[in-house]
DNA sequence: TGTCGCAGTGTGAACGTTCACATGGACCCT
DNA sequence: AGGGTCCATGTGAACGTTCACACTGCGACA
């Protein structure tokens, strides 16, 4: 900055009003900054602004494991999101999600000077850590956070499953069963929630329901205990990967879907136009999801306050799944 | 630090030791400062210390679209490996891949203080951006870099398709046919290299490969080709969402896999092994190409130089989706 | 017994910005 | 003509570290 300065005949704070497009600075003399500017390919440097503003045009995100559709596709949404706002993404990927876990990742990012932290933590483990964070800095959990202490934004999960569950019951099934994800996902439990009330409202019977853990392998296991029902005729599951899973298992059990069990899964992932049959599924937008964390996130940095509350609106997506009950 | 430095009546500098731990402090002092450090929760000011350092352990990543299982894997195996070498990691996700964005991509973070960066960059336009780069600063590419400018990290995909061609000829096929990936995407010509050369040393025939981009719905419309080859009884298909696409297509179009075609896929997705019927593919250990192409960096970040070039090796998994040729 | 070396500590400058304030001139108004 | 205001610019300190060097005392060695 100096050496420009010296190359157009200002001093350095005049140099500075420049790159800070100042409107008190002669048209021939920004003129003149900026041409030494480009002859020295000046770059400012971020880190000694970071050092004096206390402001580092970064910030941080905390997530669990990104290698799953629905965390990584809200991670690019946020990162887009970011970018467009002139802002740099760091990440921590958690290997485990618990309360110290989250605790020491935020404090790490903040430790290194981010301006704030959004949390991608779905666990309960995770979203009560959220609790115990100090208030004086800008944290936004995604999908699911705790109460109202801390802003979310999030996916309405009880009524994607609600939608879900409704459309099997207008299909003229008697009740839907339920292949639930695991016990400390908060989104796991929002679907049992969104499922259980739509067959209560409807007077259909509750049957229990069963506890998966996402992967394909679990969808296949239960599906052992479904196939055994012979009373069912729907199934809501919990995420796409465990319907395929159930797919395989009663393909192989020779049970046709839809004409024998009508399944509906959760997420979309890509793949699931392509199963076969075609897997009808409700839909996230996680793109949209990690935009709009990221917008309040950005208002929080820059001075609002008070909690906020963005809920997406998730998408029934009909497919060849499911099917109009036999009578 | 001033103020820990006053409370345990010792200089900036005697603080700033331990910090270090630079073995010149007295054990009794130490015990003082750090008794401080605790009383007044002092946190070291990162950017400060990047400031006068010219270190960040800050590393950047510039990937493309981290939404597909391969980056996304790679990524994460990234993150963990900074992660234990006591980095921090920043982002960029790159909307479009071409030399402009990627150089765009590396600067900004190198502006942004990051001590080197590592280019997800598999296509074509990216792996050539990367020859453009200046040399003076630490930057390397993992999966498909140019040819020896620059350090890479990858996965040997000729010698993938290889073995994924060579299982179905030694299954008594007399050739095997190919459904491709993009030609931007260096993987994709590299299978399509280790397919083509090992059906020629065979000596079987070589058959035109048909061109996907990677999605299910590609190789579901190419699987309308495909059926019409009578002779066809094998297909190496270049990823497991175009083989999930060819699956269903062949499913309805009453074709049974394996027994009227076998196919082997690549990538090994978790869902694979739980496609009508399981597939047989080729696992791509991307949780240790990043690994590995992060310490490469974190070598180059100390200090070393020359190109380097480690290769991972990829595995057959044989599933159910192949079967010996009738005869 | 003088001096060399080293352990333990302190001092001030530097890193590259921005911030708060000071300066000087042009213009306008009374 | 004098004073206020605003524009354009400059000056020095501050941000929180580390770095280079200087200093003090103590033990060892010749």
């Amino acid at each position: 900055m100096e050496d420009v300065a010296e190359l157009s005949g200002v001093s350095h704070q005049t140099v500075s009003r420049v790159l800070h497009d100042s409107p008190h600075v002669r048209p021939d003399t920004r003129e003149r900054v900026l041409a030494a500017m480009r002859q020295l390919d000046y770059r400012p440097n971020t880190v000694a602004q970071a050092l004096v503003t206390g402001r580092s045009k970064t910030l941080g995100v905390v997530s669990y494991d990104t290698t799953l559709y629905g965390p990584a596709s809200t991670l690019l949404g946020i990162e887009h999101a970011a970018h467009d706002a002139g802002y740099v993404l760091s990440m921590t990927s958690l290997r485990s999600l618990n309360r110290p876990t989250v605790i020491a990742a935020v404090q790490r990012l903040r430790d290194q000077g981010v301006d704030g932290v959004v949390v991608i933590a779905p666990l309960r483990a995770g979203v009560d850590a959220l609790r115990h964070l100090r208030a004086d800095f800008p944290v936004v959990a995604v999908e699911a956070g705790p109460d109202d202490s801390i802003p979310v934004a999030t996916v309405d999960q009880v009524a994607g499953a609600a939608a879900a569950t409704r459309h099997l019951l207008d299909l003229g099934h008697k009740t839907v069963w339920h292949v639930a994800g695991p016990a400390e996902w908060k989104e796991a439990e929002e679907r049992i929630e969104g499922w259980r009330t739509t067959l209560k409202a409807a007077g259909a019977p509750v049957p229990p329901f069963l506890r998966g853990d996402w992967t394909a392998r679990s969808g296949y296991e239960l599906g052992r205990t479904l196939v055994q029902e012979a009373e069912a005729t729907a199934v809501f599951v919990a995420n796409d990967q465990m319907a395929l899973g159930l797919l395989r298992l009663l393909h192989e059990s020779g049970k046709a879907v839809p004409r024998d069990l009508s399944i509906v899964g959760f997420d979309d992932i890509p793949e699931a136009a392509y199963f076969v049959p075609p897997l009808t599924t409700v839909r996230q937008d996680f793109g949209e999801l990690g935009r709009r964390c990221l917008h309040i996130l950005l208002a929080r940095v820059e001075g609002a306050s008070g909690a906020t509350r963005v809920v997406v609106a998730p998408e029934l997506v009909v497919r060849a799944s499911t099917a109009a009950a036999r009578r």
